[in-house]
DNA sequence: ATCAGCACTGCAACCGATTGCATGACCCGT
DNA sequence: ACGGGTCATGCAATCGGTTGCAGTGCTGAT
């Protein structure tokens, strides 16, 4: 009944038909006439056969295989995405395989052997696991298989992506930081990368937004450089009063610094994260974010690799799939509010010494 | 030069010698003469020929992938375990195919595909992910790959797996609470598994440790189940002064509830988490927990799978390998400290009333 | 009655590497 | 010089579905 070298054939010689018709049967079941089905189906319930999808993998030149690169697993933002995508390809006959590229560290190693279609299907990038020179370069390979973005890239998107508005949104976290009141704005920024570089652009934006950021820094993602970050801002002489962290990871870093000091937020500084990355909203304090709709980047992705590959070459598949672009939420939580009574004073460009 | 066509046929063709001296050439290369091999060697390059591995797998009837199952990503404790897996599978022929079960949820949906050989070569199963009998029951079906556990699970173990002691390391924890004096002591732990069954093993573990344990709680994994029992815990008469919680995780949900009720850790309450999950150490306060290599414990388990799949059906394979434990480290920092001085005249038995 | 058109099914080649078996060359001991 | 052994290599079947093409039978229109 159930014999783990059931082939197709077998099913076909106890239906009685061809292995073709049992294929068909399989995978085109309008193919067959309604007769013929169920005795094909009989005969599979019988036998116990159970598909081989490599086999079928193979015969069809495909993998199966959706290779999705982030630059590292350990950060929380990537865990939602990564369920997004499981979540897109869960009904498809996809399988998933997730690469940590070490923030592009390891990417020659890691990534490039997935830039062959007899390696993957598709892939999911995410900003920051390789470098766009490599990604370009690797695209046109030629034996490279289509490629869906995840994040901030090149403008024009050279490839069907899913973004959001990162220029905005940090326009967004500054807004919410003047609105309390705070004339002293610092940003802790992530290191050089189109994702920084269009938040840094969006904090810099407005003519009076300019005029209050008085602090930038960037560097590494990650905690430590949250926490060198506010060991820097609290060497500062006119200490920024609000301080927008590209990240809720280097936000939590720089709480967790400032509090180490004696410091309280957000009465003594504001801090504002991005990302609304689990866990944030049960510290104390809870964190104050603008959130990315993650989950539903990673499915939005997941889609459209199914609808590049369910597309048959007709047309150039990859840019009439253009850009997806999600929108934020800002999440107000209890890592921002009033700047301290001793800078409220402070109206537009800040004073050199503190009154 | 190089074309997307390039099969091992084409490279004989080139050298001027069969397919299955090239295919030597590539896989064994000590069974082909050294002349043969640069002669083969040279038309590699000169036709740029890449080898397709899903054929090689097909004919070997392998699939070349392991599925690493885990009960949620979003589980700050597993990015390392799985980062181990893909370290200790670098170098191997095989994929990674990482499986987020929900707890276990979505196992049968999720999970059970993989109990197929045409599916996977073997299966790395994290305690959580799976049930047990579900394990045991898929295990025996004959079709299954070998699989190989990561945590507490049955003993005697059914298969090769990497673990830590449990019931030791929660001792462990309990003891430093101990030292430092506290003498009413609490435990939040994980829902019911082999996992927390060892740890509240371990917790009570000791004559007076048990005396020692006042409040001991269970709940889901995650921060929230950590701030309702930082509740639970505010709503207690005799209030443990030292709190051991059996995940970093919880730990920070409760030190997180607590702090936001004006309460100072470890001023008021000493917390010890365990896991030593990234970040801990940049909270303020910064959490003093147990450790486990998680890292190493991912790695050792990728190896085990190596060894599994590179012995021939020669013995039992796996009761051979049996069970790799590691040792884990107490990480004293910050979130621990000597119990309030009001209850610092406590000795042994805790009292009913608080003095 | 005839035939185009359609629905269904079977035949057999095929995806690309692997490997058991056969073959031929050559070596060695007697 | 011959039988047995070793080494290197080639032949061809094989892994398990898939699919282009051809064949069969039936319907409906003329």
């Amino acid at each position: 009944m159930q014999d783990n070298s059931v082939r197709i054939k077998d099913v076909a010689r106890v239906a009685g038909v061809s292995t073709s018709t049992v294929s068909r049967t399989l995978t085109r079941p309008d193919k067959v006439s309604r007769h013929t089905r169920d005795i094909v189906q009989a005969a599979v319930q019988e036998t116990g056969y159970r598909f081989n999808h490599a086999a079928s993998n193979f015969r069809k030149q495909r993998t199966g295989t959706i290779a999705a690169f982030i630059p590292n697993i350990a950060n929380p933002y990537y865990p939602d995405i990564l369920s997004g995508l499981a979540a897109g390809f869960a009904d498809t006959p996809y399988t998933l395989v997730t690469v940590d590229t070490a923030a592009g560290q390891e990417a020659e190693r890691l990534a490039r052997p997935y830039f062959d279609k007899r390696r993957a299907d598709a892939l999911v990038v995410t900003a920051g696991s390789l470098a766009p020179a490599l990604l370009t370069a690797w695209r046109a390979d030629g034996q490279a298989p289509p490629v869906v973005e995840i994040g901030e890239g090149p403008d024009p998107a050279q490839n069907p992506r899913v973004s959001i508005r990162n220029a905005e949104a940090a326009a967004q976290a500054v807004a919410h930081l003047v609105a309390l009141g705070h004339r002293r704005i610092g940003f802790v920024n992530g290191p050089q990368s189109y994702t920084s570089a269009a938040r840094l652009a969006g904090v810099m934006g407005g003519e009076d937004a300019r005029a209050r950021v008085t602090w930038t820094t960037s560097g590494p993602l990650g905690f430590a450089f949250g926490q060198s970050a506010a060991r820097e801002w609290m060497g500062l002489r006119d200490r920024p009063t609000g301080v927008f962290c590209a990240t809720d990871v280097l936000a939590c870093g720089f709480i967790g610094e400032v509090m180490r000091n004696g410091l309280r937020v957000p009465q003594d500084v504001s801090v504002i994260g991005f990302d609304d990355v689990e866990g944030m909203a049960y510290l104390h304090p809870a964190l104050t974010t603008i959130r990315q709709p993650r989950f539903a980047m990673g499915q939005r992705a997941a889609q459209m690799v199914c609808e590049l590959l369910d597309t048959p070459r007709q047309e150039l598949g990859g840019q009439e799939l253009g850009e997806t672009v999600m929108a934020v939420t800002l999440v107000v939580r209890d890592s921002t509010g009033a700047p301290p009574a001793s800078s409220q004073d402070d109206r537009g460009v800040p004073r050199a010494r503190q009154g």
